[in-house]
RNA sequence: GCGCGCUUAGCUCAGUGGUAGAGCACAUCCUUCACACGGAUGGGGUCGCAGGUUCGAACCCUGCAGCGCGCACCA
């Protein structure tokens, strides 16, 4: 038993304890195991990345789970890892690359390049791994995974096979979102619709049949002008229905091109005429697919001007374009008016800048599973928490739009296809290849190279990142073809926490993937977090500067300290506000645990056996039928997932019940000078709660539970608090409404003692007597204790006591109460003071006999609302008469 | 434009039909032998607005307003 400092220190305890839980083997998930299994796989962080707060409320939910899960006895797998995550690592990379050599990927190489970004990630890999570990995470690091581990890359290769010999994926030339920056094709998903302020053109283009005269048309962006193909109008508009199939001159470079008519115009907008650009925008490029125009690409990939036709703009960056655009249809006379506007432009979710819809060839993903996949959360077999967001789900579902899940990078897993090089056009690269060419021979799609290994050319794109991390739940439990012990055990999983911002990203894909492949719903139960935002409810950022490091939190409110503070304010729905405030709470609750434990040890270090209950103190068995009542509604609240609810119940027990009640009620039977039946009596009460306390608590702050279990000698050397299964017996057999009944009428009446003392300025007075009239029969039992907890020298019981006319009074649940004053008060505060009171209760009193003379409210309210109502008029009455006499004598 | 959510004390939020709550902050008192990362007491709210249902509404219904977030091809 060691030594207890003033208040508690969490780092080296944290520390140790993790380290010994590793050494003990505590996480290791056993699939031979005849217990039932539990199981939740990580969302898996990027590799490179660092603990933020989302993480931590995130990890610590999780971690919660899977210790809960075991304290009932369940067989845990939490399965950990990281995600390659392919945009953020390689720009990463290629940044240091630029910043310390001056180079770019392709002055190393694709080969040299990979092998720069596997150094990165063994180097950075491990840092929120580390940092995951600090926050206490119970997971099994001996099955930790990475999305491009070898056995992990075979999984997904095989499931593109699979998806491509299906039909489902495919190849084509398709207008995509274009990352200019990153140089890569992007999904829908990870392009972000922002308001911008940017500027509407009006310009005029001449007709080519009847010079001097002109089609008005509106656009915000007149630098793609050179693109254009067509003018398109509704056909249901009278003003343009005479232009229709006639030409108009676009003024460069100089082309004759014809209006056409088309249904997805809106007349509404601007001029009422679309210019047509189908290489550079979705909705044009629907159109010209209607009407076979023509497609003039005029944008290099990296969003530069080409076109050799316009010197002046040619080489020119889009947005230096967009002006100088401008300014040469002003100078040729053909704009009419440039108006302020507002639009929604996306960017592209990692480099922040706006996309480019561009045509190229990619691979695409019809989704697979999707009626199922849909049906599986309307239904419930996957219940969504909070519910509401199955509807944005569903609503996402019905919309699915095929993925686009090639990416022009390197770091990630490359596309299991091969080209055959004879048929390749060595001037074009694989761009030449159809869809159609497969069936002759000339593409190859497999898990390995063809044997002709040296005639082939593989595809040189990569997969996007979420094409792997679909796979997370069965892919990171077996082998490709291998029925795993772990996966037959452990798979499906059974929750899932992440952010409701993945819903698409993530969740949605891997519920298509785990039909798909497994046949299998990957998870049971989906818990969505809060989404963490400052106090002034903006999103955490790192450029924002309001994203507080965890560690830093951890350094100096420890681990325990943050993840309570963290998850008692987690509101169930909504987004979270952090203050540091809340962890500060956090680390105060620990320290205040520590305490209580560090109290019973001043007393004895010997543990005490709880004797019959039966024969208890009311305190005794008040405290533990509390905590018994504690016991069975957090099971209630684990069912629900209100993590909160659980934090702030353990909080109030241990703070409002246990300490600030139970403890300052026997403190007596702790003192030097109490009896030693009273003191084993109540040290066996204090061990049999506090045990069966931290045990609760050891979810949400596994390392001071932990450290204090052993201090207290409630763990032997060696054993661990986090493997104990839950006690299923109740501390209180029988019945404890009397015993209860009792102690919450001597607290009740012990605060409105103190209320008495505050009123008259005795706040810290000891000195002062009470006196008991009317004492209910069992209170000169009491007596000792409600002197104590009301800071009172002695309570006498005195049933002929008659007051002075003006001695203050109260009615408590024990009696009529009186504080003899034998000090001085200032009679003419204590007339107003009761003045103010009386008009009060006056208040009252009307708005009860108000109700009561209501004939709707007596004949049709239930009786016993009735009888509450009654009760309550009666008891303001005789509070009326007992102020009116007491004012009356100090008069 | 469609959908979802939020609006309760200075701040952060509980509270799904029966006397408005917690923590923090604030004020006063207490360094009493677990804890000042503590204890005691207190002030502070027409529960966003307007209707409706009900004996009774913070809570249920309708409308409105403000804020936030998704989704959407108005250039």
């Amino acid at each position: 038993m060691s030594e207890f400092a003033k208040a508690y220190e969490p780092q080296a305890v944290e520390a140790k304890w993790y380290a010994a839980w590793i050494d003990g083997k505590c996480f290791e998930a056993d699939p031979s195991s005849a217990k039932d299994a539990y199981s939740i796989v990580i969302p898996p962080p990027n590799v490179t990345g660092i603990l933020h707060l989302g993480h931590v409320l995130n990890n610590a939910l999780q971690d919660i789970l899977a210790r809960r899960a075991r304290q009932e006895g369940k067989e845990v797998l939490w399965l950990p890892g990281t995600d390659h995550a392919g945009i953020a690592t390689q720009a990463k990379v290629e940044r240091e690359l630029r910043e310390n050599e001056g180079k770019t990927r392709r002055d190393l190489g694709r080969a040299e390049f990979l092998k720069r970004v596997w150094d990165f990630k063994n180097k950075h890999g491990d840092i929120i791994i580390q940092q995951l570990k600090r926050l206490g995470c119970s997971c099994d690091w001996s099955r930790e995974r990475f999305t491009m581990d070898e056995s992990y890359t075979k999984w997904v290769s095989h499931v593109f096979v699979e998806l491509f010999k299906q039909g489902l994926i495919y190849r084509g030339k398709r207008i995509v979102n274009w990352c200019p920056v990153s140089l890569t094709a992007l999904s829908d998903e990870e392009v972000i619709m922002t308001p911008q302020r940017s500027k509407l053109y009006f310009m005029k283009y001449e007709l080519a049949d009847a010079p001097g005269e002109f089609l008005e048309i509106s656009t915000t962006r007149p630098e793609t002008l050179m693109g254009d193909v067509a003018v398109a109008v509704n056909p249901k508009d009278p003003r343009f229905s005479k232009y229709i199939g006639r030409m108009v001159k676009r003024p460069f470079p100089h082309a004759d091109i014809p209006v056409i008519a088309d249904d997805h115009v809106d007349i509404e907008f601007g001029t009422g005429a679309l210019k047509i650009t189908p290489a550079h925008d979705k909705a044009d490029f629907e159109i010209g697919m209607r009407h076979g125009l023509e497609i003039i690409d005029v944008l290099t990939p990296d969003a530069h001007i080409h076109c050799p036709d316009c010197p002046d703009l040619h080489g020119l960056d889009r947005f230096v374009a967009r002006k100088k655009a401008a300014a040469k249809l002003e100078e040729m006379g053909l704009l009419i008016k440039v108006e302020e506007y507002e639009n929604n432009v996306g960017f592209s979710e990692r480099a922040h800048v706006p996309i480019e819809p561009r045509i190229s060839m990619q691979w695409f993903l019809k989704y697979p599973c999707v009626q199922e996949a849909a049906d599986a959360v309307a239904n419930g077999d996957i219940k969504f928490r909070p519910e509401r967001w199955a509807k944005t789900y569903a609503h996402w579902m019905e919309n699915l739009q095929d993925w686009c899940i090639s990416r022009q990078l390197w770091w990630g897993h490359q596309i299991p296809v091969w080209y055959h090089k004879e048929k390749l056009d060595p001037l074009k690269n694989a761009e030449s290849l159809e869809m159609a060419d497969f069936e002759k021979g000339d593409i190859h799609v497999g898990l390995d190279a063809p044997a002709d290994g040296e005639n082939w050319v593989r595809d040189e794109d990569v997969m996007d990142t979420w094409f792997s991390s679909w796979l997370w739940p069965f892919a990171t439990m077996s082998d490709l073809g291998e029925n795993s012990a772990t996966l037959k055990k452990f798979y499906p999983t059974d929750d899932l926490v992440t952010g409701p911002d993945i819903i698409f990203f993530w969740v949605a894909r891997m519920i298509m993937a785990g039909f798909q492949f497994t046949g299998e719903l990957p998870f049971k139960n989906v818990f969505f977090t809060s989404i963490i935002r400052d106090l002034q409810g903006r999103k955490m950022s790192k450029s924002l500067g309001n994203s507080p490091d965890p560690i830093d939190l951890m350094e100096k409110y420890g681990a325990d300290g943050l993840r309570f503070g963290l998850l008692r304010i987690a509101p169930v729905g909504s987004d979270l506000r952090f203050d540091e405030v809340s962890v500060e709470e956090g680390r105060n609750f620990a320290n205040k645990l520590y305490n209580a434990c560090r109290f019973r040890q001043m007393a004895g270090t010997d543990l005490v056996e709880l004797g019959d209950v039966k024969t208890f103190p009311p305190y005794h068995i008040d405290i533990m039928a509390k905590l018994d009542a504690l016991s069975a509604d957090l099971t209630e609240s684990y069912a629900e997932y209100r993590f909160g609810e659980i934090a702030q119940r353990l909080y109030e027990f241990l703070w409002n019940e246990f300490c600030d009640k139970f403890l300052e009620a026997v403190k007596l039977d702790l003192r030097e000078s109490a009896t030693s039946e009273a003191r084993a009596l109540t040290l066996g009460t204090f061990d049999a709660v506090m045990s069966r306390y931290l045990q609760l608590m050891s979810p949400y702050m596994p390392h001071i539970t932990e450290e204090l279990s052993l201090r207290m000698g409630y763990m032997k050397e060696g054993e661990f608090l986090m493997q104990q299964v839950l006690p299923s017996e109740p501390l209180v057999p029988f019945d404890p409404s009397a015993a209860q009944a009792r102690a919450a009428a001597i607290y009740e009446s012990a605060g409105r003692l103190r209320n008495l003392k505050a009123e008259y300025n005795l706040g810290s007075r000891k000195d002062v007597r009470f006196i008991v009239k009317g004492a209910i029969n069992w209170l000169s039992e009491e007596t000792k204790v409600l002197a104590l907890l009301a800071g009172a020298a002695e309570i006498v019981l005195d049933s002929s006591y008659e007051a002075q006319k003006g001695t203050p009074a109260a009615l408590t649940p024990v009696g009529e109460v009186y504080l003899p004053m034998e000090g001085l008060i200032d009679v003419e505060a204590e007339r107003i003071r009761i003045s103010k009171e009386i008009e009060k209760i006056g208040i009252e009193v009307r708005k009860c006999e108000g109700k009561l003379g209501n004939a709707s409210f007596v004949d049709r309210a239930p009786p016993e609302v009735v009888e509450q109502e009654k009760a309550r008029l009666e008891e303001w009455k005789s509070k009326h008469v007992q102020l009116s006499e007491m004012l009356a004598a100090l008069a």
